[in-house]
DNA sequence: GCCAACGTTGGC
DNA sequence: GCCAACGTTGGC
């Protein structure tokens, strides 16, 4: 199976780059829509690549890399009663969401803004920037990655 | 804080 | 099965 490799948005008041870092590794727990959980639950696998996006902050953007460390299994956070992530249609016997964990590669040193994303030759196809793209799990190219990467390796300077 | 774009729900 | 209404996302 070759690596492939993720764009995962999250809000940094709820999780951030830092956090992942002094964690090592977390559960990505809270995604209820359903082509998001058909990429965790069925396609990702352990050692894929992952673009840590800072979404809804100024500036939004790739604040590091992460990788999946571990493949799709049931979100128990949705069989928590009163717990915000509850989901009655959801148990044991069947799982409606599914989460991935994923553990900490590399914080880069300054955010890869959106529009700097949108600028970079290369990226035009990239899902994340396109108008309207709510997806908070996106498939990445590649190439896409390895630009992203690159870039925020070159923010060290 | 605004609001456009989107996914989901539910009436019919 | 259509589609209007609704709630949410997320850039700006």
């Amino acid at each position: 199976m070759p690596k492939r490799h993720w764009l995962m948005k999250c809000e940094p008041s709820a999780y951030a780059i830092d956090d992942l870092e002094r964690d090592g590794r977390t559960c990505w727990e809270g995604v209820r829509n359903f082509q998001a959980r058909n990429f965790m639950r069925d396609v990702m696998q352990v050692g894929d690549g992952v673009l840590f996006y800072a979404s809804n902050t100024d500036p939004s953007g790739v604040t590091g890399l992460a990788a999946i460390c571990r493949t799709g299994y049931p979100d128990h956070y949705a069989w928590q009663a009163g717990h915000k992530y509850f989901d009655a249609r959801s148990n044991e016997d069947k799982p409606v969401w599914y989460m991935v964990d994923i553990e900490f590669v590399e914080r880069f040193p300054a955010t890869i803004s959106l529009a700097t994303l949108k600028q970079t030759p290369g990226l035009a196809e990239m899902m994340v920037t396109k108008k309207g793209s709510r997806l908070s799990v996106q498939p990445v190219t590649p190439a896409e990655y390895d630009i992203v990467a690159a870039l925020g390796r070159r923010s060290r300077e």
